[in-house]
DNA sequence: CTACAACAATTGTATATACATCAATTGAAT
DNA sequence: ATTCAATTGATGTATATACAATTGTTGTAG
């Protein structure tokens, strides 16, 4: 694979941003798809995996559809239609809040923290295999992505 | 904005690998957020806009929906559907190739081109904007990014 | 109390992704 | 020359994104 430029048979970027940013939309693309290969197995699409793994984040603690959308890696995403597709499978629970009958509580069932369990060591796994950098490395990339954001 | 644990609320990621996938997965959505600002007043989606930048990188000469696809940042995408939309447009010719009867030719319009010049300035400084990072920064990040993939 | 603004969630619509499948054309092997 | 596999693209389906609009509920101002 190697650089970019290879990659997607450019053969030179404006600038270093604009080659950055095609980079990280390029170095996602490559993440998500090993992501979705772990998870098709399971019938779960990345965004359902995420907002299971919010859920268990939570403690056994109700959650808001609100309060998923806010922890959402895409932000603008339709975390409502999410919980449906969760809930027909029998991975969360959603119950009509009692103190605020506008508010939604979602919980995760056994059966979403049992399937988490068994996806948690593979995605370690995928990781480390599709992930080619050092401890080091991934401090010095996390870091410059949170500095990116601002 | 800042460090990603405060972005998405959670306190923790299980290791180092983790917390860089969700950070990129993160700072991914944060960018084509900004991009599709941009573009929504051209009535352009961002894969839309990256098919005509490919396109523009042939320099006038034809390509094939499987060359489009083998450059695109999704490359499990459809071009064929991409073309379709920018053809209604207005923005791309496609057209039968001669030699191979199998093959589509698709080129950029005048109309395309003229829109790429009207969004590359925008791009230029959005970006400016939008990655609080320096040249050097961006220098290591690319190469981390290119070193990840492997 | 009534009206209205704000909030929480759902629903609708257009677009795009992630495949799988299909149809047409070409090239190569027998 | 005929058959068959490979190539190229189009199409079908389920899912997800990006919004806008709507419904129902709550809180508050007059």
């Amino acid at each position: 694979m190697g650089k970019i430029e290879e990659a997607i048979k450019q053969a030179q970027f404006k600038d270093e941003y604009n080659k950055a940013v095609v980079n990280l939309l390029y170095t996602h693309s490559y993440l998500v798809g090993f992501q979705t290969a772990v998870l098709k197995p399971q019938d779960l699409s990345p965004e359902q995996y995420n907002v299971l793994r919010i859920l268990r984040g939570q403690q056994g603690k109700p959650v808001t559809i609100v309060a998923i959308q806010e922890r959402m890696l895409n932000t603008m995403s339709n975390a409502s239609r999410l919980v449906d597709k969760l809930k027909a499978k029998e991975l969360v629970k959603r119950e009509e809040c009692p103190e605020n009958r506008r508010k939604v509580d979602v919980l995760i069932t056994e059966k979403g923290l049992r399937l988490l369990e068994i996806l948690e060591p593979q995605f370690t796994a995928l990781n480390k295999k599709v992930i080619h950098l050092e401890e080091s490395e991934l401090l010095v990339l996390n870091g410059l992505l949170d500095k990116l954001r601002g």
